[in-house]
DNA sequence: AATGAATGAGCGTTCATTCAT
DNA sequence: CATGAATGAACGCTCATTCAT
């Protein structure tokens, strides 16, 4: 095989990434074998171990990348102006949607962003990968404590969760949604599952669906 | 080894499922392997491929298990009267705290079991125990349904989402809040992740974070 | 691949000590790869690994084998009686000349099989194959001590070396000479090795090449 | 790295070998790998191709400088003047010491050393290495050819061998012996293999043991 | 029906060697 | 020249699955 130029540790990083995704996609991430990934991305196998730990170590460089890539749309959202009761709905919403999108685009990986990773992020031989996966997840929770806090701002949202809760709350129940949405809408689709669902489900989430907003049963 | 009297197939699934669930605990799913289940359960290999046609089903064995013991659970509570609008909110907290310790209890199925199973349930020669998952995950949908519906015949939930979407957004979202839970909060506790959090939580989701109801920006 | 009828292990192993032997002689040691070993003997990969802890295990099967033969051989010539001056002769190149020819005939092995084996015998979990060796080496220096015994016997060797002195002096001379016989011979022939050569070396190791026998200044 | 200042080849040859010399000394010859000799010699990896075609250069050029060690030692011994009786044994058995204690202390190389190697000598683009290899094997033979012509000219020794036959009668079995006594000596240290039975063996090379020198069966 | 034996497939790894700079 | 980077080739090993009895 043709020896290539000198470049770059993160270019090979990527252009292994990129053969391992489209395997992934096409054939799924098991059946995917080490070998063939090798052999899109035209590199010798060696020369993965030298840029990948190993096969998981690839997958979850590509769920970082599709981090990123939600990241920088969530932020891109809420960067605009957020100053009036409609415009936060509005950010609200597309945020909604951008995770949606996000699990609808990229179903193999949705799962394990959301799970971010199990990891000892102390341990100094930890590979890089795993390190960048729980920063960019931190940053990914900040966004929707962001958004909330401008919302209790704008006096629009209750302050009766911290920060940190209402990165879960708003995490857990909203990746929950999508998640059972996207598995069951191809199914549901034939039966009928009303394309508004998702909007009401989410603004549910905020509004409530309580006939009045008065129960205090905690 | 000394053939053991004849007794139902259903015995001999169960004494498999029993040593794997056994292993699957102690080691994990996937460092489990066929022959220690076999061994554990003292059968020969290959008569784990009599009861089940692999390792997969073996474990989805199991997940159908916890499952069952999840619906029984909650049929318990729902089976009680709910004719006050006091006891609704107790009910609807018991079952939330249900799945809560479901996940907490059972980690490694609680995943698969609210996946459900991608499946083909025409498919004719599909392992029973996949139909059986989606038997009782419509079992379990139900249960959401069948809570949401008095909370509408007592005047307390708007009829804003039909049936199946209530079950899409309950289950959804609770999964999704619980899950998340579990997997930081060993992490949060040190932190500081409040005992209160879930129960806010899933009330947040009738009772919303607004803080007047009035946003109709569906 | 057809699955073989159950037979035992041991029937296994010298399937694949077999393939291996061809392998070893028609492309080298090294060169020899286990896949190809699988593929010659007809199995797959993962049951060599079944019969064998791995590659050297196999090699050191066939060097077994070979000291198996040539202990064969030397029993037989020495069983035979050996009673008089002229028969014990006889017998002693017999078995120098058996051991010349399995220099000449397994080159391949002969170094392996006369360094015996490095090994510790009291390690629980040796494979069985270098015990054999080793028990298998012991049987061969007791030939070389029967043959020097009957000579002392006889009143033609004298008792200067006790047993295993007289193993280690055969031995070691016989075997390094043939060695460096058979690694020259190809070299020497064309310049010239007369064909009298060995018997003379090996008659010389109990005659001396001293002209008188007188010499005392050990 | 910093460019060393330029140096003569056989410079850089020493330097790497000698580093490879202390690895294969601390973690045997297949264990130690390309690599670390590259570190320990500090030099880059493919430098180490640039002085050397390979690995097994590098191996054979550390035997190489073991076998010129003994050539010098040899030598000195049989510079001496040898003109009497005694001295001959004497010169004689301080050549066998000296060939005992080469294998003593260079097991590692030993074997190599009197294989001296399998070469086609007239193969032009053969490493030089393996030509030095073969000239210094042929001084190493000359040595005990003087020795014996001595013997001769002294009238202790028979006249019964040529001159070549006399090297490979003389180094195979002394070798053979001296390479079998190191390998067992741990060993039968232990059982009580006696101190002077070097000296004997060797001098039952020439004397015999016989107990009269009268067979003539060859 | 129950099973031991055999195996295909692939992972992780090592390492000598080569190539482009 | 000197070299880091890339790699082919193989080993050892694991394991779910299947087949012949």
């Amino acid at each position: 095989m043709a020896r290539r130029k000198k470049e770059a540790p993160s270019v090979h990083r990527a252009n292994i990434a990129r053969a391992a995704e489209m395997l992934f996609e096409r054939k799924g991430i098991e059946k995917t074998t080490v070998d063939e990934i090798a052999e899109v991305a035209n590199y010798g196998k060696a020369t993965l171990y030298v840029y990948f730990a190993n096969k998981d170590e690839i997958f979850f460089y590509v769920v970082h990348q599709h981090m990123l890539e939600l990241l920088t749309k969530l932020n891109g959202i809420i960067e605009a102006e957020t100053s009036t009761v409609a415009h936060w709905y509005e950010t609200y919403l597309e945020i909604c949607f951008a995770i949606h999108n996000c699990c609808k685009d990229s179903p193999l990986y949705f799962d394990a962003m959301i799970d971010e990773i199990d990891v000892a992020v102390d341990d100094p031989d930890l590979p890089m990968t795993y390190r960048e996966i729980y920063a960019t997840g931190e940053e990914l929770e900040k966004v929707a404590t962001i958004m909330m806090d401008r919302g209790v701002e704008l006096g629009l949202i209750k302050d009766s969760l911290s920060y940190s809760e209402t990165a879960m709350y708003f995490w857990g129940a909203i990746t929950g949604i999508v998640r059972m949405y996207e598995r069951k809408s191809s199914y549901y689709n034939q039966i009928g599952l009303a394309e508004s669902f998702l909007p009401r489900a989410f603004l549910g989430l905020v509004n409530g669906y309580l006939v009045e907003s008065g129960a205090e049963y905690a």
